[in-house]
RNA sequence: GGGUAGGUAGCAGAGCGGUCAAAUGCAUCAGACUGUAAAUCUGACGCCCUACGGGCUACGGGGGUUCGAAUCCCUCCCUACCCA
């Protein structure tokens, strides 16, 4: 059942908005079907995409299909200053040959869920570097060190004593700048960018221009519920496996299943309230909820196809503890290597030590028996093309020459 | 320019002459349990060694005092905060 044009409208300017400024302006233009130049900032501080960032792209999507202009703006010349916005401390500048490297991989992550072709793309160095120091005196006229350090999280590193470097304070400078440099007739962002998505209204009203809609969406929690930060090490990235994208999903706790597919998914909402009914009353197991989704999103990011052999490959090896069918398989040399070296080689052990303690732990079989002796000798007669199993899910088919 | 507090394992953060490969928390890894790669509980968590023991390298860099230093001294580098 197709949606409506004006459906397709609600759903855009609701589903996992936390909040918009000048929303009415913005659903009146895109009934009239403007061709609305979107923007949204990207910083390239990690070389990986996770899908708390997927909540705006997929957002960026949303406005593509409607026939929007999808303005991607690289942070390169914000990203050496660092912004301040979800940090508890001071961002160290980034090296400008490391943002080209990030950029790259980012490049490529964003083209799974946007099509590029359409979109328009900038580096925010472009128009930024130009600037001499009466042009940066003329922008940040326009605001005041109190509405700064007003700012929660500002406020709060300065009550604790740490330091906030005078460097920080021009980041909303520059983003604001930025949409007054694309005229930006929407930005996006989380709701933890609001200060800088104002900035740039400010600025485009100073400069003449009609003062952008800006659309906040809701951030979204990590694996462990807290929030999902790359420094956290809880997040599920883009570029995850389909195996490890599944199993990370499934780790979520039951309560953030229906948000995540309301942000992460564009499971039609209808069928997000059926099942979070189902799983109000019971009706439905939280695992398959959860089964559902992650299917939802490796097929998002991979394919149907892989989205089915993850769940396959999630349900025989975690859930029924199986040997999964396609693992490596490594060449053994029975009569220098013991299991240690083979463990390490295969990167199933850090280090020797690791190995050792893995098999000293219980956390080593063969063919489904625990292996007691560290230093087990391989045998052709008795472990040609058995497997070897570390952990939960680190597997490597022995075999001899 | 002046003053003060610091630089310790992936991060945060104890230790302040021997019992320190270094408390604790987070992250990580293994085990038990589970619908689950969740939660919880248990254990591990520098590297190397034919391994309930031994060796080597580590507490910003360099040098020194000492039988012995992460801990004391000198020097260099770096950082933060406060005052001007």
């Amino acid at each position: 059942m197709e949606m409506t044009r004006e459906q397709k409208i609600d759903e855009l300017l609701t589903r996992g908005v936390a909040d918009m400024i000048d929303g009415e302006r913005l659903r009146e233009r895109l009934m009239r079907g403007d061709e609305l130049r979107v923007k949204l900032g990207i910083d390239p501080t990690s070389p990986n995409l996770h899908i708390g960032r997927s909540v705006v792209l997929l957002k960026l999507r949303d406005f593509q299909e409607l026939g929007c202009k999808v303005v991607l703006i690289v942070g390169d010349f914000t990203g050496q200053i660092g912004d301040t916005s979800d940090k508890e401390s001071e961002r160290p500048m980034l090296k400008s040959d490391l943002i080209k490297e990030n950029m790259r991989t980012y490049t490529s992550q964003l083209g799974m869920l946007i099509d590029l072709s359409k979109a328009e793309m900038h580096s925010n160095s472009e128009w930024l570097q130009p600037l001499g120091f009466d042009d940066i005196g003329t922008e940040a006229e326009h605001f005041s060190v109190a509405e700064f350090i007003a700012r929660e999280n500002i406020k709060k590193r300065l009550d604790e004593g740490k330091r906030v470097s005078l460097r920080e304070m021009l980041y909303p400078l520059m983003q604001g700048y930025d949409s007054v440099a694309v005229h930006a007739d929407v930005e996006l962002g989380g709701t933890d960018q609001r200060f800088n998505l104002l900035a740039g209204r400010r600025l485009q009203e100073a400069h003449g221009q009609v003062a952008q809609s800006i659309l906040m969406t809701d951030l979204m929690l990590g694996t462990d519920g807290r929030k999902m930060s790359s420094s956290w090490g809880n997040t599920i990235n883009l570029l995850d496996t389909p195996n490890n994208m599944f199993g990370k999903v499934m780790s979520i706790a039951d309560s953030m299943i229906v948000p995540y597919l309301i942000h992460c998914t564009r499971v039609p909402l209808a069928e997000v309230e059926v099942i979070e009914a189902k799983l109000f009353d019971g009706e439905l197991n939280p695992r398959d909820a959860k089964l559902r989704l992650a299917q939802e999103i490796v097929t998002l990011y991979h394919s149907t196809e892989e989205g089915e052999k993850a769940e396959k490959y999630f349900v025989e090896t975690i859930s029924e503890k199986k040997i999964p069918e396609d693992i490596p398989v490594t060449l053994v040399n029975a009569e220098q290597e013991t299991v240690v070296d083979v463990l390490v080689r295969m990167q199933l052990a850090t280090s020797k030590s690791d190995a050792w303690r893995k098999i000293e732990q219980g956390g080593v079989s063969i063919d489904g028996e625990k292996i007691s002796e560290k230093d087990t000798h391989l045998d052709k007669t008795k472990h040609h093309n058995k497997a070897l199993k570390v952990g939960k899910h680190g597997f490597v088919r022995l075999q001899f020459s």
